[in-house]
DNA sequence: GCAAATTAAATGTCAGACTTTTAGAAACGG
DNA sequence: CCGTTTCTAAAAGTCTGACATTTAATTTGC
């Protein structure tokens, strides 16, 4: 793991940098105990506070966590789904929010992702996660629901049907995605009929999951993504003609 | 920003994520600067290596960068696609490699991705990305080529089809799906016959491109899958068979 | 008016002390 | 001999102060 440091550089990025190769490489295994942070002081010629920084940087990106006391220290962390995942979301929301990514290529995105899990799904998917989808679509029935319950409810939807293709690399992939979209969706305003509408296709999704028919499937998500893609543009164009007047 | 800070828990971290926050809400925009070192250990009322610690928490992430001398500082960074890119790759590639996630369902997960966007690229490819797949296609038909720079090409090719898509969040969550698997396609030996049979889809697969036959490119893609599939899962048995004479 | 030197502000690094947490060892008592 | 309590040591977390380095703005000198 011991490289020769580069004074020019910043220290600590060297050291993280040469940390995370490591862990990447295999060299330092999941759970191994790295050495104490005076250890790394001596093996790196560095202050403390510089490796410190540099074991930060790995703990955000969830490479390592730490334990205080006798027995602790800094351990390779086996990266977890969730971690991932969380991971993705921030990352995707981000992108979106500061890239200006239209709402077309975000939903377009969104919904060939979606689309790609669409057979394996209709193969796999539990009477758990049907019942989930039925449950959601129940719930965006009923009158009185805000925009944001009824975007959240439609989230554990589409997350139902991801997760239904039973595949955990998928889940975590395309999880994110949807949940990343979910700020985006919140600007729109869905109206009852629209919402009708979207009811529609989903208990046309759910049947078709029931009945294990891949076809209908793609088929209803590509309607429902040409739905909310026009719902969207004309929402937004109804908002600027209002910006217009004002 | 200012938060209370709980004692108990780490500080460093409730100050990443209240900053973190705010950059997500929006409260910090891009290219906004934040108050310097020693402003933030007033406002947080902590010594300045805590507050050193969080920003490099949060520079791990790309959230902000920092810049040194006189008007330098930690300014909220634009996230770029080569930014989430880099973390995708990373990420995912611990997952599969931390997680024992069994070369079916990472098989799985890419091609279903990767026919996700098949048929965006068929509409949408450009006769640039059609030129890539040819020289990487005749690339891989050199005899000699290591195993490494066969599968090097072949990520090449399918990041081209992938970027036919025209579709930058797409490009930025598959590409990292496609490199990720990478580590685990180079286990693979490629034999002659099978580098051959993979040649002649991946044609089929440029051929379609450029009729703009999405059909075909599926159905070329979901070929190439199985045979990917059946393929490592022989080489495996196989490999599994010589350990246990040894 | 332009170039060089100075200054000031900011991050990067270091050293040392102290605090807190934690597991194990030691002491103690039944 | 066993269980409980206390002590101890190791490690991360925090704080302070100092110095180094980088960079832009300011001042100075010609």
């Amino acid at each position: 793991m011991k490289t020769q440091l580069d004074p020019s550089a910043d220290l600590s990025i060297q050291i993280a940098t040469a940390i995370r190769d490591a862990i990447i490489s295999g060299a330092l295994p999941v759970d191994e105990r790295l050495p104490s942070e005076s250890e790394l002081c001596e093996t790196f010629e560095v202050g403390r506070s510089t490796v410190r920084e540099a074991l930060k940087r790995l703990a955000a990106q969830s490479l390592i966590r730490t334990q205080r006391g006798a027995t602790g220290g800094a351990f390779v962390n086996r990266l977890s789904y969730a971690d991932a995942h969380a991971q993705q979301i921030t990352t995707s929301t981000l992108l979106l929010s500061m890239n200006a990514v239209n709402f077309e290529t975000a939903c377009e995105a969104r919904f060939a992702l979606e689309r790609a899990c669409a057979p394996l799904s209709a193969k796999r998917r539990t009477p758990d996660q049907l019942a989930t989808m039925r449950a959601e679509i129940h719930r965006q029935g009923q009158t009185g629901l805000s925009d944001e319950a009824w975007c959240a409810s439609d989230v554990a939807f589409h997350r139902a049907l991801v997760d239904g293709a039973a595949n955990p690399v998928l889940s975590y992939q395309l999880a994110g995605a949807v949940e990343a979209m979910q700020p985006l969706m919140n600007m729109i305003t869905f109206t009852a009929r629209s919402r009708d509408h979207i009811i529609g296709l989903h208990t046309d999704i759910a049947d078709a999951l029931d009945a294990r028919d891949a076809a209908t499937v793609d088929q209803k998500l590509a309607d429902l993504a040409h739905y909310t893609t026009q719902l969207a543009l004309s929402v937004f164009a109804a908002r600027q003609a209002t910006q217009k007047t004002s």
